[in-house]
RNA sequence: CGGGGUGUAGCGCAGUCCGGUUAGCGUACCUGGUUUGGGACCAGGGGGUCGAAGGUUCGAAUCCUUCCUCCCCGACCA
């Protein structure tokens, strides 16, 4: 393993792009744009996946497979929604290649040319609503929740690895409901598993809000989002939700008889997290020395390693070794034994701390000698000596429910350092330069102060947060009257 | 998509300006031996379409043209 992760203070970008690579999460692919998702990334994506699934399932939804191609007329049958994403789009314009005539590869055959054309999805509501209207024929059709996992393509002018591919992997929920009410509160409910998620798993805090309306989803009448804070002071939405009124089932014609037989359009949300959320684990939580994973998402959450000299040593080391692998293995914990033999530890210690092994244990012919064992925990880097005994496996169990508080601590900790609020412009740009982070602020409600505001100082309304009492103020670029702090930061 | 930079072994680099043995170094990897409490040592070994395609030339990593990737800035980003 390669030296010379940048530390954070040098160039935070750097350090970022660096980790994803040398952690080994993710790569470049030849293609523009897309990456490739290594063994030891898709296995931390995966433990997102099963846990989101759960949570997903727990509150009644289905999963569901659509197709990857949408017929071009499909998207533009919502007036708002193609024009928030004809821009990204991939089309599929032809269907078959031939031999080039120089004999050197092949090219497009112009004969093969779709009647019309296919986009590659950038979101499924489209494909999907246009499903829902075969589907739904009465209230008692409803309400019909359905998910499912899938990738989808936009393109990107600029990408970065997990934070913003052309190509990503995510989970779309999109439902529909008999009642305006019924949609809202579906809409909400799935921000607050976000929410759950993401703080219970990813062990990061985060905003609750909605967006402001040049914010909003393409096709939404509301889009709540959670909003989480990176090391480097940039907001990150971590996750959207859609509450879509009836937009959609008017565009795609989905009704349904209600209890009187009257004939009614439903009311849809969507809602979506990505591998996007790989980006604000990584950011969130890791250090000068590589990744720093909440022990519910490592993939291994112990790993042992023997220090010793001779076959001798080794074997006995081992032994007591299992021993304890298969105690942690009851109580529920993840490890690896690691006895390659690499002449010193010093690296493999280091390569633990890069990946973000939660804790490492080290076994050496002195701990045999006093029975006791190393234990380093990888949140504070700290090491101590345990007792090698009956209680040993608890205790590390203890220790892994404690680093992933500890790691949720630290971070709304800093979350709450980097959340400010503004009453004058000046102070509102001076925190932007000196701190970064949440900045409450009031605004007039307006599109063109936003986008000023946005122009001059890169901040946008992250969101209008649900948790914040009404508060008579004025905005801080105009002096217009408001009735609300909103939430500014620069986000990636 | 515009401006700037970049690409040589898994990784990090030299060589390119000024064309000329068989493309080199560090590290990683493989074999044998000695070895392990924060990045071992000795000996031997394998690994390259020099980003890609054209062109100039007796001869191209090196010169020319086009294209591509990645990085930075900008525009864009439900």
């Amino acid at each position: 393993m390669s030296k010379g992760l940048p530390t954070r203070e040098e160039d935070y970008s750097a350090w970022y792009n660096e980790l994803v690579k040398k952690a080994d999460l993710a790569e470049n692919s030849a293609v523009r744009g897309c990456m490739v998702i290594k063994p030891y990334g898709f296995a931390i994506w995966e433990k997102m996946q099963a846990q989101l699934d759960i949570m997903f399932k727990e509150t009644g939804h289905q999963n569901a497979y659509f197709p990857l191609f949408i017929p071009k007329s499909y998207l533009s049958k919502e007036a708002d929604h193609v024009e928030g994403f004809a821009k990204e789009c991939a089309v599929v314009t032809h269907y078959r290649l031939k031999n080039d005539e120089n004999g050197k590869g092949v090219i497009v055959d112009p004969e093969a040319k779709l009647e019309e054309e296919l986009i590659v999805r950038p979101t499924s509501e489209t494909v999907i609503w246009n499903s829902f209207k075969n589907w739904v024929q009465s209230y008692r059709d409803l309400p019909l929740l359905i998910n499912q996992w899938a990738n989808v393509v936009r393109w990107e002018m600029r990408t970065r690895l997990f934070l913003r591919t052309a190509e990503f992997l995510w989970q779309e929920g999109h439902t529909a409901h008999a009642t305006r009410q019924e949609a809202e509160i579906e809409a909400e409910k799935m921000l607050g598993v976000y929410a759950e998620f993401v703080e219970q798993y990813m062990a990061l805090p985060v905003l609750k809000g909605v967006k402001t309306p040049s914010e909003r989803f393409a096709g939404a009448l509301e889009t709540y989002c959670i909003e989480a804070m990176m090391q480097d002071g940039k907001a990150l939405q971590a996750g959207t939700s859609h509450f879509l009124g009836q937009n959609f089932a008017k565009a795609f014609d989905v009704k349904f008889s209600d209890k009187e037989g009257k004939l009614e359009y439903v009311w849809g949300t969507s809602w979506g997290v990505s591998t996007r959320l790989m980006g604000a684990l990584i950011m969130a939580h890791s250090d000068d020395k590589g990744l720093v994973l909440p022990p519910n998402l490592a993939p291994t959450q112990v790993v042992i390693v023997p220090i010793y000299k001779g076959d001798e040593q080794l074997e006995a080391i081992s032994k007591v070794a299992n021993d304890l692998c298969a105690d942690l293995k009851k109580k529920g914990l993840t490890w690896k034994y690691d006895d390659r033999n690499t002449h010193k530890p010093g690296w493999k210690f280091a390569e633990y701390e890069l990946k973000g092994y939660p804790i490492r244990i080290a076994i050496g012919p002195k701990d045999l000698e006093n029975g006791t064992v190393e234990i380093a925990r990888r949140d504070t880097l700290e090491k101590q000596t345990y007792t090698l005994d009956d209680e040993l496996p608890q205790k590390i169990a203890d220790l892994i429910e404690d680093m992933q508080k500890n790691i949720y601590a630290k971070a709304h900790k800093f979350k709450s350092e980097m959340t400010s609020s503004a009453d004058s412009y000046d102070d509102f740009k001076e925190l932007l330069d000196t701190k970064g982070g949440f900045v409450y602020a009031h605004w007039d409600g307006t599109a063109e102060t936003e986008e000023r505001i946005k122009e001059e100082t890169k901040a946008t309304i992250r969101c209008i947060p649900l948790e914040n009492p009404q508060e008579e103020g004025s905005c801080i670029l105009t002096g217009k009257p408001s009735t609300q702090r909103v939430v500014f930061a620069r986000a990636y």
